[in-house]
DNA sequence: ATCGTAGTTTGACATCTCTCGTAGTACGAG
DNA sequence: CTCGTACTACGAGAGATGTCAAACTACGAT
């Protein structure tokens, strides 16, 4: 086929009204993880695991990438043998109006500031 | 004297310019921390440690001022015995524009959504 | 000088977190 | 069916974290 169709079981995610703040801040205090997310909004599409370059092994990102779907910042779906990540953008609107923005905001901002790559 | 002066040697407080994201966001993702910071918001003024009534030891309540303030969310300064706390707001504002208050707004909101108390 | 209040310090403990390496599973391509 | 790729699972280790209790310090009031 040419169309690649989501496969493999479901991967358990909160519900949106299960999403609790302290999680997600906790969540995005790990600067692996902040950047996971920060690339995956300048993107604004679904990436692939193995598209990020982090300087980590293979099992550290796994177990990133729990966490952010565990708290609620992301979606993850299989697709073929690849897992692809979206930011779970609306849910957290809906719940906490503006906040990933300002969060985005706050981590470029600081970026810039310190000269950070990317 | 009425006049109550500060006292005691000043304690130490990161330079706006070292206040990093990650931090504030780990010390905010703490259940103990957050209500300390909501409170802080809402009263408007600095408080005492010991005007927080919280469910912990004074020794735990010590300990997460500390890493409030040393994370740069508040800034603590003895007066006689006591010890008052204020919020960073400027600092804050002046780094991560819009931040803090989209932060409290979801605490608001998570608190009223699941009907918390304060 | 004494006392009480406010907060600190130290040490301990259970738990969690980040990291790794190795071995394993799931899927698509051939 | 076999192979390679993508990701997971399972330990394990070093370090951080939240909590407490007990002993201590600093200050104001009397």
């Amino acid at each position: 086929m040419t169309e690649t169709a989501t496969t493999g079981r479901a991967l358990p995610h909160p519900e949106r009204e299960q999403i609790r703040l302290e999680s997600v801040l906790h969540a995005l205090s790990d600067p692996m993880r902040l950047r996971i997310v920060r690339e995956l909004a300048a993107k604004e599409a679904e990436l692939s695991c193995s598209q990020f370059d982090l300087p980590v092994t293979k099992s550290t990102t796994t177990h990133h990438f729990r966490v952010l779907r565990e708290s609620g910042v992301i979606r993850q779906v299989y697709r073929g043998t690849a897992k692809m990540n979206g930011l779970r953008r609306d849910d957290l609107e809906g719940l906490f109006p503006g906040l990933l923005d300002s969060l985005l905001a706050a981590a470029d901002r600081q970026a810039g500031r310190l000269g950070d790559s990317s």
